[in-house]
DNA sequence: CGTACATTTGATCCACTTCAAACTCGGTGG
DNA sequence: CCACCGAGTTTGAAGTGGATCAAATGTACG
């Protein structure tokens, strides 16, 4: 048996010096088409930081910028703040995904990331990987290609806020992380949801308890099972169909959004 | 009288062979803080294109991804279609704006581009400008910061369509083109709206009526003075208030928008 | 094992949508 | 020159999806 038995997914790097190449999330993290070489220079780059615990921030929005984060374990959110103290979670991130990306021209930062859970990251110095990124094309292609990604995301969150009603979030969002721990390695049909019901209401712009019946109205229709923060989908096809263009009422067939 | 008269623009370079130098726009466009020998180099591998007519496509999405552009004169909307062919506007371009940065590393581009009006369009081959930005620091840095703006701006819009309500979001928009007209030296106070109510809601998440009610009530509060898709913002502090924070109604106190 | 907090469920309310119809305005042809 | 057309816009009236309010239930944790 070698190595590359291990388990996806179990196998995050924690001796006490990590390295990308050895990085069991190197396949996905900044998704790297780099040659060892470039490996090399950028895990010298890299600095481990001590684990979040739940609830703490990595930084706050107008904190100064100097790094960019991989999230390595555990989950983080994005949020930015309203006039009135209230709070617009703008993104969640999992196990491999970039942090801070949109800050790339700012002194500071433009949104506030905070541990949902114990989480631990690894950062990147900007101002090293900027210098580093002048030496090698394929980095800087692959920072382009994250914010880019970024881009296309917002503008599907966007449709998802002006278009979609209640069950289609809540249905999108279920796929959307199926997907995303799918690719880590992990069930797409089996996963604990990391946020609360009302982190999930904020993010789909909905209220809690409207995201909480969404969940009841689901369970009965045998698409998720699901209890507490652990999720089962049972009938991935019809959440897949709610999530894209559930645009008729499968009961009365009457139109349920408008054209 | 010389030429640092003209009024600003009106002043767009309409020579056979414009020159970015040259072009009124310069300062804004890419907000470049190159030095003049690389905007020789910049000017070298711009194109420029026939005008488009209103409603004509600049690229569809699923079109090959070859070039940015810079809106030197005219309006455009961004927009993606949903499975059921709705489209969803995701952005407006004004003039010395940037288009296309979603698909940097795409094959195609993920948005359509759709003329407003009569509008004219730098373009920029992108491998060319990818090129050019191996050897310009600068330019480089102007393109990141070009994609990190874009990604706060989405963030506030999904804030928008997340959290205000009809009134805040009208608000925010008129405030939004009014400070964009403003960059570009004209009136503030005084603009022509490029784009039909139907756009603007679609645009902001609302049904069209909803957009037009909007209007009316401003108009009625003496906020703004609407005619057709000439508006004149006549209580710009009142304007201001209503898109940041308009939490309680002015008439009863009574509040508008859950915390 | 009890207190604080998260989630669920029920009942009511309301901002916005939907449906319907009138109106405006630029263009166009008789 | 004006009647007419169609698209875009406005206005009115009614309906509804989701928010809000209220309260019960479930759950994590010191």
């Amino acid at each position: 048996m070698n190595s590359r038995i291990q388990k996806k997914g179990s196998c995050l790097n924690l001796s006490k010096e990590p390295r990308c190449m050895t990085c069991s999330l190197s396949s996905l993290c900044l998704p790297l088409s780099l040659n060892l070489e470039d490996i090399d220079q950028l895990d010298s780059i890299i600095k481990r930081r001590q684990p979040l615990k739940k609830g703490e921030h990595l930084f706050r929005q107008g904190d100064s910028f100097d790094s960019v984060y991989a999230v390595r374990s555990g989950s983080l959110k994005n949020y930015i703040m309203t006039n009135d103290g209230e709070e617009q979670i703008t993104n969640f991130h999992l196990p491999s995904e970039l942090i801070g990306l949109d800050a790339i021209d700012c002194a500071s930062y433009p949104v506030s990331a905070k541990a949902l859970e114990t989480t631990t990251v690894c950062e990147i110095p900007f101002f090293r990987l900027q210098e580093l990124s002048n030496e090698l094309p394929d980095l800087r292609r692959q920072i382009f290609s994250c914010m880019s990604k970024e881009l296309r995301d917002d503008k599907q969150m966007m449709l998802l806020l002006s278009k979609k009603n209640a069950e289609e979030r809540v249905a999108t969002l279920l796929t959307n992380l199926s997907a995303r721990f799918r690719r880590r390695g992990y069930s797409q049909y089996t996963f604990r949801l990391p946020m609360s019901r009302n982190e999930i209401g904020n993010y789909l712009g909905l209220a809690v308890e409207t995201v909480s019946r969404v969940f009841t109205r689901f369970q009965s229709k045998q698409i998720i099972a699901v209890n507490g923060k652990e999720i089962h989908i049972t009938n991935r096809q019809e959440l897949l169909e709610v999530a894209d263009l559930n645009d008729y009422d499968i009961e009365t067939g009457k139109k349920l959004v408008a054209s």
